[in-house]
DNA sequence: TAGATTGTTAATCGATTAACAATC
DNA sequence: TAGATTGTTAATCGATTAACAATC
């Protein structure tokens, strides 16, 4: 039923996350089964564009009754990764990066943190939650001695370069870039996520300026 | 020259910033002119879908000599709303809303910080920065007294809904949405802008776990 | 069985790429 | 002038939408 082998677009891999977290809260409802017209309107996309994407991943509905949602949610969160045991390591706790440990649920996506690094001698030894903080002296050798799956970079924008390039060649499969700088790695494998707050905030305010602009071009 | 009523796309949008960013660093480098190819190489971009992008909003090169860095910078930066002196209020001064205050550069994106809310007595009456904090019951008075162009959104999700719609129907033009839950406003004006950390991270994990992904993919 | 809704192919639409005349 | 590179239209490609047979 799978098709492997055909390479998923971009902006189906961008909606993956979408049904995930919509999945999550219709279940948290109560919701048993769903169809692909229903979710479409509760999501603002079209039945077919849903069925078509989960089409990429195989067949996971029951003709004449759509979609068993705890099952779907199991699916599309297999496919996301997050039964992988995925790691991470956060470079840079400052404000964000402090921000991004202690509030956000690493665990609700797959990705257990397990180190923070710094340069400021106050922090180092210290621990936000169950996160020791290392000083970023002992990245390379943390990264020789512990698997990391994805480092997220919270430094400021002039070590990013730098510190990119270490989690690069300590292996890390991604990196998960706050740093506000494009990054040009020499590493061909590493998937570079970026996470650009002004990139967003600037189409926001080309949107708000824009009086024809509405909703449904989003 | 100006192409107007037509309807930008969502992918054009979406490059606005980064050509004004990509822009910036070469000013900064001390580039004076640029052709669309050499952009497009820096961007990983074709040459003609700059010159496709730009003719959206009319002519800004010349022939035989490229864009003027500094003059399209200058335009780009009109067009994303830059020079409208926008203002943002702050709602939720946790982790994040606090990170947001003291380190994003709402300044070099055209945005001035008027204000932030909160709930916590403590924090009510300090400032961060020259950004005031003020109790939430304020804000309806304050939307009142001061326009507001973008309500930040940095509060816990539980409470993401119930300020959303009164950022709308205190008259924003937009809310930029950290609570990372899906804002269904009653209000069809105003553009929410989601930054969903969530998405993101899955993203990257669906995307480290595909063997065959690579970055050109983007 | 009749009704509902999927899986899947075909048609359409929109975005990207190619091409080239215009012109600096 | 010759060379370079844009502005702009046309061709192509890919994503979305429509359609419907399969089937629960």
């Amino acid at each position: 039923m799978k098709k492997t082998g055909e390479k998923v677009s971009n902006a189906v891999i961008r909606r993956l996350p979408r049904y995930y977290r919509q999945l999550t809260e219709l279940r948290l409802r109560g919701v048993v089964r769903i169809s692909s017209g229903a979710l479409a309107k509760d999501m603002g996309l079209t039945a077919s564009q849903i069925r078509q994407d989960l089409f990429c991943f195989g067949g996971f509905g029951q003709q004449g009754y759509g979609y068993n949602v705890e099952k779907l949610r199991e699916e599309i969160g297999a496919i996301l990764g997050i039964n992988r045991g995925n790691t991470a390591i956060i470079l840079g706790v400052g404000n964000l990066g402090h921000a991004l440990i202690q509030n956000f649920k690493f665990g609700n996506n797959g990705f257990s943190v397990t180190a923070a690094f710094d340069v400021d001698d106050s922090l180092v030894g210290t621990k936000i939650g169950a996160v020791q903080i290392y000083h970023v002296d002992e990245l390379e050798e943390y990264l020789r001695t512990y698997r990391v799956d994805v480092g997220v970079l919270t430094v400021p924008r002039v070590f990013a370069a730098e510190m990119a390039q270490k989690l690069a060649d300590g292996g890390v499969k991604g990196i998960w870039n706050f740093a506000n700088v494009e990054l040009k790695l020499n590493a061909p494998d590493v998937i570079v996520e970026n996470v650009h707050f002004s990139d967003s905030l600037l189409a926001l305010s080309y949107m708000i300026g824009e009086p024809v602009y509405d909703e449904e071009n989003k």
